[in-house]
RNA sequence: CGGGGCGUAGCGCAGCCCGGUAGCGCGCCUGCUUUGGGAGCAGGAUGUCGAGUGUUCAAAUCACUCCGCCCCGACCA
């Protein structure tokens, strides 16, 4: 393609409402720019990103034997009803009604679309498993869309759902999306790692997540440096003390007035202990049903895994009416003595004997309390954050933290929305039984923002070849010059005739705006055509990433370039 | 939704406190010179100052309302 005619708006200001480096970039090479709040359009340049990408995913889904398919973005409510959604999904989902006042949804993902599909047309054991694969766009009405492509409203997503006749049918699936995700993104040629997730409000049973290692990811992971256990710190798991507690003799519960002191730092300067000796009480609202969690002083409570742990629909902090129902106290008072709610701990009390925490009456709190003597606790479990110096829950050893971008997801779903939805299936023996699915997610502009955000420097993007709108671009240091130029273009002839993607910069500009142009929209090769080298009959071929520029003789360029770009 | 900030030319911004003339840099158009890392000179075009209402002889500037965008918290590919 010849530059004059690209509709390539580059620029060099920085956008003044883009704060991440890859947002930045991706509207000043002119891949892209917002219409709305998290709704952008894709201009020529960034939407050959975009396809090059998903032309990866696709090569690795059919390997992988997925079929392609493309599903509705507008959705009847009945559907969302059944798989009882409609009610749990909230305002994510972006609802409307048609002309007939038949209430509809934008798409936020297709579990439902696909299911009702499959139990229509699949009735035979005989016809699984199966794995059908879309890449659509979808519509999720975020909160708050932020940086980007990254977390916008409007994306693009390769969704994939697995259809087993049993568990282990459905591990196997599981297992094939897990390895074509590692191939897509080793594709790429992207820094990431797989990590254990929690599966949020899609259910089921399982999860990974796979995450693009980026200091500005909005997901904190842990990593263990000695064994492969990597998870997102959400989920991350703390093993369960091996000891149950010291045997030490404790004192009777002694109740003091500590009057105006709430929080643990209070606390602990008022009474002279440390945090590591305090009970922190909080008092979470289940679905409406009052539940006091338990948690050493200086530890944090992971609202997800008490969410999980009560297998609840929502889960919030109490309101004051709340606390003072169960505690008789106001907020900042709370205890576990006498207190009138269900009471969990996390496995941080099993080794606390005698410790300080609320009195449950204003302005008091209690020394001396014993888990067990004074107190029931129903269940112990691992409710709180990970830190830095807990150990690896598989082997041990020490733990460590990242960030990362979310670029994609499975899921093993179980059989969540072929029971609701009754997807079911005749066994050999013929009998009835319900279908076991999986999903699989990528995010496809997101992968894009990602590889940007890994793949830059100072002038621009530097596109991992696999990911690059044109691999080559020749920059004429002079179209006025009529040798020169010529001899550009027949360089760029001879490519395109080898079916190669190419750019000719033919502008009138000077060479330091093509120059600048080219690095920034990051094309990974550059052939420089100007006088000194031609006069030697040559021509200079510089790498993006390395800065690496080699002369060659005209007749040798390119079959050269073509090696290059072929060779990946 | 709660908290904070911003809206003036295609982009980045000044002007607003203290009301009276809309400005700078880049980009864009024309011409000449220039041509290996965002050229120089000369000339030129471009604005319902986010919208509405009010105060005033007079509003980008003051007041009120609304809208949009961005950032910080609860969601997820």
């Amino acid at each position: 393609m010849r530059y004059s005619e690209m509709f390539l708006p580059t620029g060099r200001e920085v956008p003044s409402d883009a704060e991440l480096i890859s947002h930045q970039l991706m509207i000043r090479a002119g891949l892209m720019r917002k219409l709305t709040s998290g709704v952008y359009s894709y201009l020529p340049l960034g939407y050959r990103v975009i396809r090059k990408f998903e032309q990866i995913v696709r090569e690795e889904m059919n390997r992988a034997g997925a079929q392609e398919l493309f599903l509705p973005m507008v959705q009847p409510a009945e559907l969302w009803q059944e798989s009882g959604r409609w009610v749990h999904y909230g305002k994510e989902l972006l609802r409307f009604r048609d002309r007939h006042d038949r209430e509809c949804c934008l798409g936020p993902t297709h579990e439902e679309v696909i299911t009702d599909l499959v139990r229509n047309e699949i009735k035979s054991y005989r016809q699984l498993p199966r794995n059908l694969y879309q890449i659509q766009t979808k519509f999720r009405d975020e909160i708050r869309p932020r940086f980007g492509v990254m977390r916008c409203r409007e994306f693009g997503m390769k969704d994939a759902y697995s259809f087993d006749m049993d568990e282990a049918g459905s591990e196997i699936s599981y297992r094939k999306m897990f390895d074509a995700y590692q191939r897509i993104f080793t594709r790429c040629g992207l820094n990431f790692r797989p990590v254990e997730a929690d599966s949020g409000s899609i259910g089921g049973k399982y999860s990974h997540e796979f995450m693009v290692m980026a200091d500005s990811g909005e997901d904190a992971i842990c990593y263990c440096g000695a064994c492969n256990y990597a998870a997102n710190l959400d989920k991350a798991e703390i093993s369960r003390p091996a000891e149950n507690g010291p045997a030490c003799v404790t004192p009777p519960i002694e109740e003091v007035n500590t009057p105006g002191v709430r929080t643990i730092d209070e606390v602990c300067g008022f009474l002279g202990v440390v945090p590591e000796a305090v009970v922190k009480t909080l008092i979470f609202s289940a679905d409406g049903t009052p539940v006091a969690v338990l948690i050493r002083g200086d530890q944090e409570v992971n609202e997800i895994k008490v969410k999980n742990f009560l297998g609840c629909d929502l889960l919030e902090l109490a309101d004051d009416a709340m606390i003072r129902k169960v505690t008789g106290s106001p907020r900042g008072f709370a205890g576990a003595v006498g207190i009138k709610a269900r009471i969990i701990a996390d496995y941080s009390l099993l080794v606390m004997a005698d410790c300080v925490m609320g009195a449950n009456r204003e302005d008091f709190h209690l020394l001396h309390v014993k888990p067990g003597r004074d107190f029931l606790i129903a269940d112990h479990a691992d409710l709180r954050v990970v830190r830095e110096s807990d150990p690896c829950p598989r082997c041990g050893a020490e733990i460590r933290f990242a960030r990362g971008i979310e670029v994609g997801h499975v899921f093993k779903l179980g059989t969540k929305y072929s029971k609701a939805m009754r997807a079911a299936y005749l066994d050999r023996e013929g009998h009835e039984r319900t279908m076991v699915m999986g999903c699989y997610g990528i995010g496809i502009g997101r992968t894009v923002a990602a590889a940007v955000e890994q793949n830059h420097d100072a002038d621009g993007i530097i596109w991992p070849l696999p990911l690059a709108p044109y691999p080559v671009i020749i920059t004429p240091v002079n179209v006025n010059e009529k040798a020169l130029f010529s001899a550009a273009e027949d360089l760029y002839n001879a490519l395109e005739a080898n079916g190669m993607e190419v750019i000719l910069d033919d502008r009138d500009e000077r060479a330091g705006v093509k120059f600048k142009d080219a690095d920034l929209i990051g094309i990974p090769y550059r052939v420089t055509v100007g006088p000194r080298r031609l006069a030697e009959g040559k021509m200079e071929i510089k790498t993006r990433r390395s800065g690496e520029v080699i002369a060659l003789p005209v007749s040798e360029v390119a079959a050269f370039l073509k090696d290059l770009v072929l060779r990946t």
